[in-house]
DNA sequence: GATAAATATGAAAACGATTGCGCAAAGGAT
DNA sequence: ATCCTTTGCGCAATCGTTTTCATATTTATC
């Protein structure tokens, strides 16, 4: 592989020079300039990253960490972001860690050693340790998806308590009365936000909530069904069904069905965040999208200011959601009063 | 961040020394050895990934270049390959290229120059760029899950032909007589095997493969939904179905359901893949399964060996598929002789 | 035309590791 | 005691850049 060495004996130069037209640093003689560029040119040159990057103490590298690669909501989100990247110029570098706390760690760890630009981390839960390794780095990180819980590490984000209330908002707009909910784990901020944003709306408009008619899932597609057998054992009463992300709401889709209860003709039933299985579920899911291509621009662009030191107006942006109506929501049942399915 | 130097001058020692307890390349001193592990210990030095791999030409990084992250198939994919390199000391760079043949060019490029250790790339199409690129590149490739087309490059994939006979295999078992396909792209190799195997396989029951019976997708969901209106359309006569992903099967499968055809009732489907959203389609999907873990572990385990200058016993891995039975097959529907459902 | 200022280039020192080579001290053989 | 091997370690070169500083050359200023 050619090297400045090489070019610069080519062009009669010292390696200052090429290094200097390669860049583009400081003005050089447009002779010799063109000399330079035939002869990077003539010998394919490309420089080398890693001593650049030694030099430089930057890599062009950008790092993500998600809990699961292969989750759609995350994919779909590695997705964009290395679109963004790659389009300024970076390459991604990418780890999951299957919520083990020792990889978590090493992931960090190997970064930092190759003088990584910046770190885009989606934790596993409040609780991650990497809550206390982010703190003490110096290398600029922003959190995604799963945001932060007692601590201000900069973050872009859903606002979820709205997500919570459009959900809710959506339903009684049908005109349900009485509602269920599947969220996710009670340590995962975002879950006890779209819970809040949820509830709050409901009560505001009259209605409310029953504790019995809230079960505790982990965001995952059998959380869904189980959560429906759970309602169902309870005997709780509800028309209306809002699962906190779209592959429980597919699960309890799914399982609503098996249980020979129609969807949404004897529950509607709403998810969140817009991916594409809710797209090809049957019924088709309405559900309160993530802007993932914003999340994703956002994080990105908040990254590379903070590396760049620039002066940033917020170092926690949060984005809006919004519905998407689909087939799985409409109005309830004609019933009895009070006497909702079972 | 703690050098070798600051850790060669707390044990008083030369960095040389130091470099040979940190890689144990050369025996030394049990005193100093020890001395110089506990300067490491005290600094908390690690080594720099970016001198040491200038150093040694190599990153410990391998390169994953996918058309699409966030198709389920690649996603798996993906997270398998993360695993299996992370547990061997690698990192992952990863690259989507949305069919951008100047993305690919630019991913490969860039990736040389950090002295990548190797590249697992599932190209677009049998045309792509990336082959002239891979030829004459002297980084190790190995190509997962779109194979080859004259070429020799090294990869580790699927028996598709196989994969074509399971299919059909489990549909003749079921009784079925009449048959149809939706295939992918026919400039995708794995494709025209797949279909070959299928074709052949029901022809040497002595039953056959109608040519409006099989209609050619892009291994997108909207490819099954069309494929089964084209295939209603041109009247085609068929109780079962296989399209060649779970994508398009899934596609299909609403379709079917959309248009008043029951499944497995009316028409069996099966897929291929076995990714999650088969196991949540509903029906369940039938489908022939791929091995993606290891395909992962094998295209790893191949990649790093070459890389290492190892002889490698073969230089195409060939994994077989298998059947994996869930809802969305059964025996086909008794109906007059000649004429099933259109 | 002499001096000052501006401009273009080169030499060399980093960046942080690995490694071939050589030298000293220690151990073994005679 | 002498010589030969080992063994353990340090010196210095090297990987391919960027960047500071100095120097030579040109241009401007009076």
């Amino acid at each position: 592989m050619a090297s400045m060495k090489d070019v610069a004996r080519m062009a009669d130069v010292s390696i200052s020079t090429v290094s200097r037209v390669i860049n583009g640093s400081i003005p050089v003689d447009p002779e010799t300039r063109s000399r330079v560029e035939r002869a990077v040119e003539s010998t394919g040159y490309k420089p080398n990253l890693l001593a650049r990057g030694l030099r430089v103490k930057s890599a062009n590298l950008v790092g993500m960490l998600v809990p699961e690669i292969r989750a759609a909501s995350f994919s779909t989100l590695i997705e964009h972001v290395e679109e963004h990247i790659e389009a300024l110029g970076y390459n991604l570098i990418l780890g999951g860690t299957g919520g083990d706390p020792d990889r978590e760690e090493r992931f960090f760890e190997n970064l930092t050693r190759r003088h990584i630009d910046g770190i885009i981390v989606s934790p596993v839960s409040d609780r991650s340790h990497l809550f206390r390794l982010m703190e003490r780095t110096d290398v600029p990180v922003v959190i995604v998806d799963r945001p932060f819980s007692g601590n201000d590490l900069p973050a872009v984000v859903l606002d979820n308590y709205r997500a919570g209330e459009i959900a809710a908002g959506h339903l009684l707009s049908l005109g349900h009365e009485s509602f269920a909910c599947i969220t996710g784990g009670r340590d995962i901020a975002i879950a006890r936000e779209r819970l809040a944003g949820f509830r709050d709306t409901l009560s505001r408009a009259g209605g409310m909530l029953r504790e019995t008619a809230v079960v505790e899932g982990r965001f995952q597609y059998e959380s869904g069904v189980q959560g429906i057998d759970t309602l169902l054992n309870r005997g709780a009463e509800f028309t209306a069904l809002w699962a906190q992300n779209d592959l429980m709401a597919v699960g309890a889709l799914n399982r609503l069905s098996e249980r020979g209860i129609s969807v949404p003709g004897e529950v509607s039933v709403m998810g969140l965040d817009n991916v594409d299985d809710s797209r090809t579920a049957r019924p088709a899911l309405t559900t309160v999208a993530q802007p993932y291509d914003e999340i994703a621009r956002r994080a990105a662009g908040l990254l590379l200011s903070l590396r760049r030191n620039e002066a940033v107006s917020e170092k926690r942006v949060v984005l809006a959601p919004v519905l998407v109506t689909r087939d799985s929501t409409s109005r309830p049942p004609r019933l009895p009063p009070g006497r909702p399915r079972r």
